[in-house]
DNA sequence: TAGATTGTTAATCGATTAACAATC
DNA sequence: TAGATTGTTAATCGATTAACAATC
């Protein structure tokens, strides 16, 4: 039996997203069905974990066979909310914001830029991807006469705060928030963080932790 | 008693990197102390995890008081690794890439760019911040002539794998992939994947779960 | 001392794993 | 049917939380 949303796991969401990231790239491939097994390889999971994960989605698997990839997608895509498109805007044309706009990974995954604001005079008017930046003072104005569903934050610390409650405000139900900073997500807004230099702590930690095992 | 690197859960390592953000932006204020509460606050935790995350530490903490904000992020910082300065290589000029490398928040956490490579003849030779772009041919000489600790990757999904072994190879630590595409860390080379996609669509579940909670 | 806050315990909660019955 | 692989159980493992004794 299929789980609702409520009732999946915040870990098994992360690895639903790998899972299908693997699958997409199998389906460019000839093959129709994946086994757990082989799944859990190409990420470095276990077996028992893919298939915990997968049956989330209620009995989409075939036993004795595998999960058949096409159906796989669907379902997850399902689950994640990613089987319509969103409509996304980006707050910050600075160096980050413009090579965000230009990533090629959100838009193979069904999110859609559709406006670039921020609030430095010299950026308004000039064209990030195909979009002119438009002054953030008119950022309410467009997101009450469009259907926005997400916004990526790529503003500096020291705007974030008073950017995203306006997001908040607005009624933007998601913000993806680069800046470095705790965003606090007061009402019905979601706030996911993305904080590169933390990334890179993480890395710098594990690389010693493991030069000096003990 | 502080715990041994190997000791600290990864979880509390990750939360570690987010408490010194917060400490550091305190610094700049008068403040010389903080309580397990105020730090919790700002970042939606509760304050008895982070007491539990700090006790890691040893005991820095001081009963009645509150943690001394100064001692405190240099026992974080030591605990991290970020007590020292980590040499930096990027590779791959395209637009993240670029982005990247003018990332003020590599540099403030004592991330340094020491050279940046790709493979595309049309980029070979112009400017990265201050640095040249290297043929990544000449990857393996650049790597054994100086003292690198990590590498960030920012290529196509489609090169990331062959240079992720070139690196690993080449002797290099650590590798912050940003590739969407799983690369396996074979030898001693530690891998931390950071996939914006994949932060995008686990924000889009926890909008599509928030607005329909059942 | 009195008040406050840490450090730590014990209980709870959630996630991972191995094993295997169910079944294609 | 025989072989293979899923779906699910039960056990293990790890992380979070509340509570409070220790102590500044």
């Amino acid at each position: 039996m299929p789980k609702s949303r409520s009732e999946i796991p915040v870990a098994t969401v992360s690895r639903l997203a790998l899972y299908l990231r693997e699958l997409q790239q199998l389906q460019r491939g000839a093959t129709v069905h994946v086994r757990s097994q082989s799944l859990a390889e190409r990420l470095g999971l276990k077996d028992s974990q893919v298939r915990r994960d997968l049956s989330c989605l209620g009995p989409v698997g075939q036993r004795g066979v595998g999960y058949p990839i096409a159906d796989l997608i669907i379902a997850i895509e399902r689950v994640l909310g990613t089987d319509r498109a969103w409509n996304v805007i980006l707050v910050g044309a600075g160096n980050l914001g413009r090579a965000l706009s230009g990533y090629k990974g959100f838009d193979q995954q069904g999110f859609r830029l559709v406006a670039v604001f921020d609030s430095d005079p010299n950026k308004i008017g000039s064209k990030v991807e195909e979009f002119p930046v438009q002054d953030l003072d008119t950022l309410e104005f467009f997101v009450a006469n469009t259907q926005i569903d997400l916004a990526i934050l790529a503003v500096p610390a020291s705007a974030a705060r008073s950017v995203a409650s306006r997001l908040e405000a607005a009624g933007i139900a998601g913000i993806l928030n680069f800046a470095p900073i705790a965003v606090q997500s007061s009402g019905s807004t979601t706030v996911q963080d993305v904080d590169l230099a933390i990334e890179l702590q993480r890395l710098a930690f594990s690389v010693v932790r493991n030069q000096r095992p003990h």
